[in-house]
DNA sequence: ATAGAGTCTCTAGCCACTAGAGGTTCAATA
DNA sequence: TATTGAACCTCTAGTGGCTAGAGACTCTAT
């Protein structure tokens, strides 16, 4: 159970090691331990909490959400409210964009479909771009 | 058919000010004439580029992706093969883009159904970003 | 002439990293 | 023990696409 480098912590959470270090900057990894010469040194909490990280950022959340997730996860008595008013916020952004992107998916079709091998002058696409409203 | 200013101009478009002076910084809009005390006045040529600059905006192209559509729109005489393509490979950063919400936003709702009002010791939410790989 | 709305430039900030320079330390081998 | 080379350090600056604010200047209507 030795202490682990920063390439390492990086290998088993998938996280970079840059984006370790300015997650460490911007406190959501506590500062670990150094070696003499000044190099880090994690053990299995920070693995554990990087983690957590990883799977809320691939999740979408904000660093600002994933703060306040891991203050709620360090008070275990709690009631998980807050944690779920978070988490129900972030699938509502999720599902506007969903959305949005989808408007965007069917108007890029139209255009590209209307437009077939013509000339610049006819082109549908640049057409479509100067003169509809598109979808906004 | 007189010359306008630069708020005028952001009216008619939808474009913030600030966002047209970024635009001209960045070579997406020619720079205009000035009055003597050096104002920006722009004329209909204006109003009708930076229309399709907001249109492509908010159908997500990047502002490099644009530079080239309206590089494009400058040759006439040129098969629009490239305004497709650019179109095209846009349209398939949206279809990745939409499969990836889409798991998010399962992966989010399954872990709000699971979590009903307990206390953080037992929360789903935290035991999920802490302990699955959530989706990748 | 004056008031007040509009405009100017410049700098810095947002988010979540990423890249690079230039130097130091660690661990494994000879 | 000396040496090598991989790993690590700090610091600054850049990414994209704006947005905000300070402090000064100009335009237009009365």
């Amino acid at each position: 159970m030795a202490d682990i480098g920063i390439g390492r912590l990086a290998e088993l959470t998938g996280v970079k090691i840059p984006t370790i270090r300015f997650y460490e900057q911007n406190d959501l990894v506590p500062r670990p331990s150094r070696t003499e010469g000044g190099q880090r040194r994690y053990d299995q909490g920070a693995v554990r909490r990087l983690h957590f990280i990883r799977h809320a950022r691939d999740l979408g959340f904000s660093v600002e959400d994933i703060r306040q997730l891991l203050a709620l996860s360090e008070h275990p008595a709690m009631s998980c409210d807050a944690a779920e008013a978070i988490a129900h916020h972030h699938l509502q952004q999720v599902e506007g964009k969903i959305a949005r992107l989808r408007l965007i998916r069917s108007e890029l079709k139209r255009m590209i479909l209307a437009c077939g091998g013509r000339s610049v002058a006819q082109c549908r696409i640049l057409d479509a771009l100067s003169k509809t409203p598109a979808c906004s």
